[in-house]
DNA sequence: GTTTGTGAAATGATTCACAGCG
DNA sequence: CGCTGTGAATCATTTCACAAAC
């Protein structure tokens, strides 16, 4: 998932596999509000119902942390809660910087789930001198300039760039210098950084560009809502016929691909 | 993906994997940003490097679309913005309502990217009954108590929840019931849908857990960047004794994990 | 010569199914 | 009994490496 680089099996790693790590917050959060219900134990099939997966799946997640199970009763909810929290790391307090205060911003700064976890917002900065001192979810915004003495004074190694597109690389240049190694990047841009620094990224119009796919699969070929498409012309074929995969075997059953382009 | 249910290899399917379905929207924006600089062609290696993957990944994902490019040359950027919007339904006009506007759904009607694919958001929905009429983002807000009626005049099928948890089920089975039929969920719950209905969740703290986790490994095991963790007390463990996997072979070099917990 | 397109191999993730433990 | 923990089987994805096309 990191953008830039190779990523060896996991940063030297023990071997808990990625898929694993990803859903790892799913049942946390799952655990958390059976504890705040003070249900004493789960099983795998209950915990898994709630946390949106099938139960062998989440029994395999487990058995990457070890054997913390009981056999014909379940899990005990408290203590997996600290094991989950232990193995991501969320016994510890971390300072996050948040830069880029738009709407965006102001919408993670004031962002509960942050601080309910370990996370807690140590700085919000922005480029924009008319923001600074303007107080954003309770906290002051930052001016750019100030930015690696932020990092450095509060030991910031988080940081979340939530600015635009064209300032995105050059704030990460800046986090990475000053001593950020894990990046959660909102901006529609691919990152680049050296090794040992993680970017993840969050891009809002990506993933309704996933659904719209499904979607229109599911529609069979209508109109979707509105008018059908004369959005983008279509536009030269290159010097080659299209050909498709597949020769005559076992093809699609709908009659879509308009075979080439008229010129 | 999905939240809720089975999901078959892709909704009936001609058969492009996920997988690569997820990446399309990478390519498409280096695309997007090489067509606006006019270039003409670029080769899978360059468009790699732009996308942020590896090139021999990008060939095998462009291989399932059919044979866009031209050997000894690359690709067509005009043509193949154009045939990847296809395959996304980009060239259809997508009408979106946002349901819940708060700071993230304020943030969500701002953003540009919607617009510049083929995204519309044609209605703004909250609960509170004194933001009805406001504007945010140009767009009046809309009550709730409208929303069946906003769906089907709009002929909306892809619904945004920006809500606070709480509501999300809610909101969720409304949207269903009036035709919405993908979801992009933004709160943190596990969403239950019928089948059929496309689920993607969005969530915030979650990339953030994954990037501790990776983090914590890194760090070796000292301290981040402030105060060491004395945030969970360590919580009982159950009746049976701890294991971990991996007998006496190959194992990770860090001696952490003490064991057993304290009572 | 260059670069695509793709079988085949390698790796990774999920699911099955059941032995073993409480 | 019920439910976990886990090898083995299955399925998906990535990577390799090279023949075919330009």
């Amino acid at each position: 998932m990191a953008t830039g680089r190779t990523h060896r099996p996991a940063t030297r790693s023990r071997g808990i596999p990625e898929a694993t790590v990803a859903r790892l917050p799913l049942y946390l959060r799952a655990l958390t509000a059976l504890s705040e219900r003070s249900v004493p134990t789960v099983s795998s099939e209950e915990l898994a119902a709630a946390a949106g997966v099938n139960s062998a799946k989440l029994r395999k997640d487990f058995s990457y942390l070890g054997s913390y199970g009981t056999r014909g009763v379940g899990y005990d909810v408290e203590y997996l809660v600290y094991q989950i929290s232990r193995e991501l790391g969320l016994t510890q307090d971390w300072p996050v910087v948040i830069v880029g205060i738009g709407n965006l911003g102001a919408a993670l700064a004031n962002y509960g789930g942050f601080a309910s976890r370990g996370f807690r917002v140590a700085a919000l900065i922005d480029a924009d001198p008319s923001m600074a001192g303007r107080p954003v979810a309770g906290i002051p915004v930052q001016h750019t300039d100030d930015l690696e003495a932020i990092i450095e004074e509060n030991g910031v190694s988080i940081g979340v760039i939530a600015t635009p597109a064209g300032a995105a690389q050059q704030v990460c240049d800046r986090l990475v210098a000053a001593g950020v190694t894990s990046i959660l990047n909102f901006a529609p841009t691919v990152l680049s950084v050296p090794d040992g620094v993680d970017v993840r990224k969050v891009d809002l119009s990506i993933e309704l560009q996933i659904l719209a796919f499904h979607e229109q699969r599911k529609a069979g070929e209508e109109a979707p809502g509105e008018a059908g498409g004369d959005i983008t012309p279509p536009a030269a074929p290159p010097a080659a016929a299209v050909r498709r995969r597949g020769e005559g075997t076992e093809q699609g059953p709908d009659g879509d691909m308009p075979a080439v382009m008229p010129a």
